[in-house]
DNA sequence: TATTGGACATACCGTCGGTATGGCCAATAC
DNA sequence: GTATTGGCCATACCGACGGTATGTCCAATA
């Protein structure tokens, strides 16, 4: 195809908002790391580990598979960085809502609540919840899981434990911890799946409620963890 | 090396127990076809999916590709048959554990204590737990779970729940049955990981106990699953 | 201006899941 | 007993894909 004006085509892709403290080098390539991540993103969302090839994903990025090894040491790394950025990302918006009360009653219910949102989300069920073990294996999966959104539902069941049971031990809150987080992980693929997603959600956080108001109950008696021996 | 007996080396394989109603040549084929299904069982266990590949699989089973492609569709077809012999028996084993008593609620303790068991055998970790949503995908997995052990602990579930509050219906029943399920099957890992597993087996016990005493509080006092809303 | 090394592109290899084809032999018909 | 058929399986091969080796270009630095 014959182009009349000569040059300066290179140009309409977008100068780049200088970023300081950078050199033009290190954008460029920062920029291609951050596609390629968007890109894996999208395609393992919609497709899978397993089925999204890296041709795929080099070429929704505009780039070769020799820019992508040379940002990634392979298909399973260029998932972790996905991975981390998923989590972190559900890990802050927890935090978030939180901080929108100071009740502490109220703040679990926020968390919770929250946590059953992002959970219904495509991007972390499909890469946290369903692929995250088997891709990762199981030992990486709970060391990524420990540094980010995991923690943070441990931090909302120690305060509701403790509020009530002050003799409960940390390993003890790990534990309601897990409970918690494997319960609601399972729920967030319930209520997707469900015909009428809101009503499931709305059954979970009932039956959620009812649990910890027994919770609540049993600690006003007195009852302590350690009385169930 | 010279053997010095000529013949009968081939008899030496067990004459295979004549089964009844069976020719001699379907004895045959049942056979190489459970001995596929065993050593995918094995391998897949000890590497996962991904990383067993079908050449080990038949060298294994000691016949070759044509054997596994006649009687399986493909790999993934292969590990659905290991997927449902491995959900069988555990749901039987729980099953069998709940009859050895009448007592309802004695019933139930058992029945997720032999879960919890169960959800810590290598065999069920691996191919139902961690790669059972990512290899069959999430909807045949659920398909294929609420043809087995989850109905197991939804029968549990719906009996402890109807012994305190008789109001709840059966889709409440599914969504505190599936909390449990997730819970427990989270569980299964962190006890499996832990440092100590009986330490950590107890905890779990003992958070669900306290769990469950809360439900019973709260059933006694009247309080149903209703009012929370 | 010369040089270096980071940031890619290109070509290629080995593995693996899946397919096409053919052979063997027990079971059945005659 | 002989012929024929079809189930059971082996062998050879293909294409896709993850990963590697090598080369190229150009901005940054000396």
């Amino acid at each position: 195809m014959a182009k009349s004006s000569v040059s300066k085509l290179v140009p309409k892709v977008p100068p780049l908002p200088s970023v300081p403290g950078m050199s033009r080098r290190q954008q460029f390539s920062a920029s291609t790391k951050k596609t390629l991540v968007d890109v894996a993103e999208r395609l393992f969302t919609e497709h899978g580990y397993a089925s999204t090839s890296l041709d795929a994903i080099v070429a929704g990025a505009e780039v070769t598979k020799g820019a992508l090894y040379h940002h990634f040491s392979g298909k399973q790394a260029l998932y972790e960085v996905v991975f981390e950025k998923v989590e972190a990302a559900t890990a802050q918006s927890i935090d978030a809502a939180m901080r929108e009360t100071k009740d502490p009653w109220e703040q679990a219910r926020a968390g919770l609540r929250t946590f059953l949102q992002a959970v219904q989300q495509p991007t972390y069920r499909r890469i946290v919840v369903q692929e995250g073990p088997a891709v990762l294996g199981y030992q990486r999966y709970r060391e990524q899981e420990e540094r980010s959104t995991f923690t943070v539902v441990e931090d909302i069941v120690a305060a509701v434990l403790r509020a009530g049971d002050r003799t409960v031990d940390d390993e003890m809150v790990a534990t309601f911890a897990r409970l918690f987080f494997g319960a609601m992980s399972a729920a967030g693929e319930s209520v997707t799946e469900a015909s009428n997603p809101e009503d499931a959600a709305e059954r979970i956080e009932l039956a959620v409620t009812y649990l910890l108001t027994g919770v609540q109950t049993l600690a006003k008696q007195g009852v302590r963890v350690e009385d169930m021996r």
